[in-house]
RNA sequence: GCGCUCGUAGCUCAGCGGAUAGAGCAACGGACUUCUAAUCCGUCGGUCGCAGGUUCGAAUCCUGCCGGGCGCGCCA
């Protein structure tokens, strides 16, 4: 059985999209012409850093005299700043102050933006006040807030969660479930065909063990079991295995007979499975993660595959053998002595190793699914084999140039200790454990399992993370409470306001701050999805959050005047339709009151 | 030994080629007859592991070193 999430699931979706009138923000209604046509220039309707980008561009290059990336970045010396000129200058033999301001003349910025030449040869850019509110009217009159879905969709296949049947879920199995969600989620909603792919652990030796211990328990070991009987189900076999000579023998038996089609061994081996799948699913529902029971894929499904996996290498003179085990020896990689290191794809026993359930895995998910793009969301010690297994596949033909194969590695989570994550006992943490304290701990249950969730997104998910109660469950913080409250709050805002969301028009510094936050969006997405850093996104909402907390503390929502209530009202929807949108993308919930 | 990866404020983390390095916690000081204070505002706090290099410009890219984590054949 595998390990594959060495420290390592879908269930209730969240809604994504706004249910017409109910409990959502108000105005989410569908996008239509008119207002985009000012931003016709952009591949999209939101995105400012674009629109300037464009603008800019057109001037750098009769500048210069070929096309130059204006690098249009958010600027704490004004809205935006691009620093074109200043890596111009030497080429152009000009100082860079002279070369911006000569791009500044050029570029066509009426009604968009203020230009202003700055420090070294900066180029400072102060978009208007009705730019920025003709693109907030625009996103809200969007029901995707302005974000395009993709020209060009790609197929994606996720491989994510992939726990092993027949054991309980432990903590080692919650990033891969929690990352992998959030991105197959967000290439969804970026308008990709995302295919989910549970990779479960269904098979191997420990199905001959856990099968002949239910055996001997009594043929199909009577009434129902919970999982918490499986859990103890499997520790009595694995006990049994390891100190009973005659049960081990018997257990290796019974491998062979599963795999070779015997009746009864399949026949409890399938109950097995079924059960734990069962189990799996409620808490993917518990977790609010979207995997479902057409998502499994497990290593079974592979079996009648794997033969020709190792012919198919033997074909294209991969092979070699190597202590009585069949190998790739793939270019590049090395291991202890400078040795080649192998693939092994077939033991030296007879048996298929997980590297051929790999292939085979990879080979059908290119062949038959279809995919251009395949995601492994695998923790970072699993690195070298997933390279090693690309590679192959590469020089097999199976996995060709066009389609992309990415090993999307996490860090691991550590205890207040700085070592991996276990029970005072030193024993593994359950998932069910972990969940139920969250919602103890938690004023709602939504909030303890968001808090874990948010706090494993809002990291670079490269690197490993500290496991910290008081820290994820803080109000305050780049955490996930902190998020549901700034939504609560709007939506207070709403219950009490008896009116919906008006045309905006920004004004006050603090609206400012907000719009900007608003407009980032976009960007935020893409960089969440194109880079599979969720922590992209999550750090947006955080930024989000805040500035929206500014602005409601200082800039008076109900009791304004009528056109600039209604001002506010819309920005407040816009948040709150951004909020719950971005976090539902990561998998978070937003709750409607706290 | 080789490889991968990470070293940023006391702690937990962002930033990953641009102008004075940002948050939260902790510490200290303010703002509650509240539009949910589960909030907000301010102060304090950093030779961005060390040393070279590339660049007009380096926390960010390259090289070396130091330190931590992980991996290196029949588990996945």
């Amino acid at each position: 059985m595998l390990q594959r999430a060495t420290s390592a699931s879908r269930g209730p979706p969240l809604k994504l999209c706004f249910p017409p009138g109910g409990s959502t923000p108000a105005g989410a209604e569908a996008a239509t012409g008119p207002t985009r046509s000012v931003f016709s220039s952009m591949g999209s309707t939101m995105n400012l850093e674009s629109l300037l980008h464009d603008r800019l561009e057109p001037a750098l290059e009769a500048v210069a005299g070929h096309p130059v990336d204006p690098a249009v970045r958010a600027s704490p010396h004004a809205d935006f700043q691009s620093g074109a000129a200043l890596a111009l200058a030497r080429e152009l033999g000009r100082p860079p102050r002279e070369i911006a301001a000569d791009v500044a003349a050029k570029a066509d910025l009426t009604g968009i933006a203020e230009v202003a030449v700055s420090g070294p040869g900066f180029l400072n850019l102060t978009v208007t006040d009705d730019l920025i509110g003709r693109a907030l009217r625009a996103a809200a009159a969007d029901a995707r807030l302005g974000v395009a879905p993709a020209a060009e969709p790609e197929r994606i296949v996720v491989d994510y969660s992939s726990p092993n049947a027949a054991k309980e879920m432990h903590v080692g199995h919650l990033r891969s479930t929690i990352i992998g969600d959030a991105l197959a989620r967000t290439l969804e909603w970026l308008g990709h065909d995302v295919i989910r792919v549970n990779h479960l652990g269904d098979w191997g030796t420990p199905f001959g063990m856990l099968v002949e211990h239910l055996i001997d328990l009594g043929g199909d070991g009577g009434g129902d079991h919970s999982i918490g009987d499986l859990t103890t189900f499997y520790q009595a076999a694995r006990a049994k295995f390891d100190t009973d000579d005659g049960f081990r023998t018997r257990a290796r038996l019974r491998v062979v007979a599963l795999q070779s089609g015997d009746p009864l061994s399949q026949q409890l081996w399938r109950k097995l499975v079924a059960q734990s799948q069962r189990y799996l699913l409620d808490s993917y529902a518990r977790l609010g993660v979207t995997l479902g029971p057409d998502d499994f894929a497990g290593e079974s499904r592979y079996q009648d595959d794997l033969a020709g996996i190792v012919t198919g290498l033997g074909e294209k003179g991969l092979l070699a053998e190597s202590d009585g085990a069949l190998c790739v020896f793939p270019a590049g990689f090395t291991g202890r002595d400078g040795a080649p290191l192998p693939l092994i794809v077939r033991k030296a026993d007879g048996g298929f190793g997980y590297a051929a359930t790999d292939l085979a895995a990879l080979r059908h998910r290119v062949g038959k699914l279809g995919a251009d793009r395949l995601f492994y969301v695998v923790g970072a010690p699993q690195r070298i084999h997933f390279q090693m297994v690309f590679a192959v596949a590469r020089e097999a033909g199976w996995l060709p140039d066009e389609v992309t194969a990415e090993h999307i590695g996490f860090g691991s989570i550590l205890g207040a200790d700085g070592k991996m994550l276990k029970t005072r006992a030193g024993g593994t943490i359950r998932l069910a454990g972990l969940l139920d304290e969250a919602v103890a701990r938690a004023s709602a249950p939504a909030i303890g399992i968001g808090a874990i969730k948010y706090a494993d997104l809002s990291g670079d998910r490269r690197g490993d993370y500290v496991f910290d109660w008081d820290r994820m469950l803080a109000s305050t913080g780049n955490t996930g409470p902190y998020l549901q409250y700034a939504y609560a709050r709007i939506r207070s805002l709403f219950r009490r306001a008896g009116s919906g969301p008006g045309p905006v028009t920004v004004t006050e510094p603090a609206e400012r701050a907000l719009a900007f936050a608003l407009l980032g969006f976009e960007p935020a997405v893409r960089a969440a999805a194109g880079l599979a850093q969720p922590h992209r996104l999550a750090g947006y909402l955080h930024d989000l959050a805040v500035a929206f907390s500014a602005f409601y503390e200082r800039c008076p929502v109900l009791r304004a005047g009528s056109e600039v209530r209604a001002s506010r009202l819309g920005l407040a929807d816009l948040t709150a339709r951004t909020l719950h949108t971005g976090m539902s993308l990561l998998g978070i919930e937003a709750l409607d009151e706290i």
